[in-house]
DNA sequence: CATGAATGAGCGTTCATTCAT
DNA sequence: TATGAATGAACGCTCATTCAT
């Protein structure tokens, strides 16, 4: 059992700063995430207060991938691990990253351009992790219900299909998110599914 | 018809600006693409020169994504036109960016890399045009080539499938993109088609 | 006569400190010894107990000057006391001072250190005390043992010369110290000696 | 023959910022001696002016030592080298030395609160170079003139004898620099002599 | 006696841009 | 057409210190 070393207040003002920081971001974009608009953001005295919960600047960032990243997976994971077959669970991760990012605009909006901003600052493409993609894809080429396919180049366009979601969040609001991910679905299982 | 008023000497000294701009951004991130930078990459004496030919660091911007993407229109947009299908149109239009990004790395990489900035800046999510896809989508499904889908979400998903390809060729240089844009073209071939 | 009201528990705290202290000047340099890295030196879990059992940076400051040069005036106040003549007994100052240098690099280290730093911040020099040094000197030229010389000059360069130590001895850890006082020895007695 | 690359206006600024910088340490220290402050003692409109004209602090600093030291050499250079014998020569780098301290008060005592600074932040300590004075003392000891002793230690002696005339001029901007030359010359003079 | 939380001022540095030739 | 010089605002970060418990 882990027992934690941040005090109550600590957590809180975290959270307080986290939270800020996601609204932020989400927002205006990370390129305007300066310590001191979250401050402002977040109701602060000073930007000092940000400086003294996170070590720095790459420390928030962390911890704002981490929560985030934390809440997709208890979300996605839940209803992946339910189904039984490779269609299926590739059918449960789109509807779950679909419907989250629906659900929680803010936190994966922010995740988003985080990863963006990451990319363009350092010029080193920092592309989403896939490997769990893969491996319910290369499940379902084992069990004969997807025909031969590069499971790379599969995983990395589904990816980029539901990361895409968000943006168009952002441009269109009233986005039918449920439509959406049958749209993805359908173009999935036909894309990937063993020929009959 | 609108002449430009631009020296000879001015067009070459934006020329030589907005390639090392290029170079700059595809190497090192748009971050760190700043005057500074690009006036020593281009051997410049002083970031002046930079300001005196282009309005704004916007300008030196839009230039760019201009350029570049009217270089993507003239090799991409040649293949679509020679095809008469619908699914060939599709097939020509994947195969054609890939390649595309496979030759010219640089510009191909820049354009992204300051689409994402941009997102990341405003706030305001800018995704990449995909009318011209929607368009060869929709002449399909009238001429029965190709099912009943959303156009929109499928033009979408195959804009962001052809758009990894120059992340994924700055980690991995030596990837194999003409068996990448098979894999792609079989993928929305089999999303798309009419069933038989 | 006064006497101090502080309490077993916080004179240790304060030894603690103290030391921690010493040696963090005596490694990384006095420009370095905030009060975070004091902390974290100490074991603290913040950097309230060093406010809170000295009464600021100046007091903490202080009070490692004074116990430095409380230890060195116990090592080379008896050995020049032990002496009977004025030459015999700048032989022992000398000789105190840099073996004090060499068993003691810490302590030596760090009071000299904070000393140059006192004199770069106020601008107001803060060179050591020579006034002992004066009075052996000038005991010497009233004996008849010392030829006619300002005391004052003399001083200041023997003082100088010897705090000079710690700073070889970190540059040079297996300096002969033996040797290095033998020279200093020498060089101060023909300097000061009475004519044959 | 060499060049500059510096334009006129550009090195009457850096001689302006060096001069407010060289005036601000001898004053008030070198801890003091901000870029907020040196561009008010300069009359700058901002710090970004000293930016522009220095990589960054440590060039500013750098310019600074070896403007300084470029100066007392030109001084005690012709000096040395006009003497014949070893004993001349150490008497002339004393004198040259104190005398430009004397002269050039500011700039000896920056020169020495800027390398007292230095050892203080880095832990390292960087004492004067002393090489020169080395081959004085070691050539006296080859002609017969001087004494058997450590060149080293007496090198060091000298050098640190000489540097402390500038806190005590801060301290007594009236003491009498001749006359502690001709002590400082005599001290040495008796202390390195042959024997007769 | 001890401590986590909070604070505002200040640091050097970077930025795109404008001024004056 | 070109250029060196200059600019002020903003950046993340560190500092010794104080508050409230």
């Amino acid at each position: 059992m882990q027992v934690t070393a941040r005090s109550v207040t600590s957590t809180a003002r975290r959270a307080q700063i986290l939270d800020a920081t996601i609204a932020l971001v989400a927002e205006e974009g990370f390129g305007k995430a300066t310590f001191a608009r979250i401050a402002e953001k977040a109701g602060l005295s000073s930007t000092r207060l940000i400086s003294y919960h996170f070590a720095g600047k790459d420390d928030l960032v962390t911890a704002l991938v981490d929560h985030v990243i934390t809440g997709i997976g208890e979300h996605v994971g839940g209803r992946v691990m339910a189904e039984t077959t490779a269609r299926g669970r590739l059918r449960a991760y789109i509807e779950g990253v679909v419907t989250y990012a629906d659900a929680h605009r803010a936190p994966m909006s922010a995740l988003l351009q985080v990863a963006m901003s990451a990319t363009a600052d350092g010029g080193t493409s920092a592309p989403s992790d896939t490997s769990h993609l893969e491996r319910i894809l290369e499940d379902g080429q084992r069990q004969g219900e997807m025909r031969d396919f590069d499971a790379g180049v599969m995983a990395t366009t589904v990816q980029r299909a539901v990361e895409v979601v968000p943006f168009r969040l952002q441009a269109e609001p009233d986005l039918d998110c449920t439509a959406y991910a049958a749209e993805l679905i359908e173009l999935f299982d036909r894309a990937t599914r063993a020929d009959a």
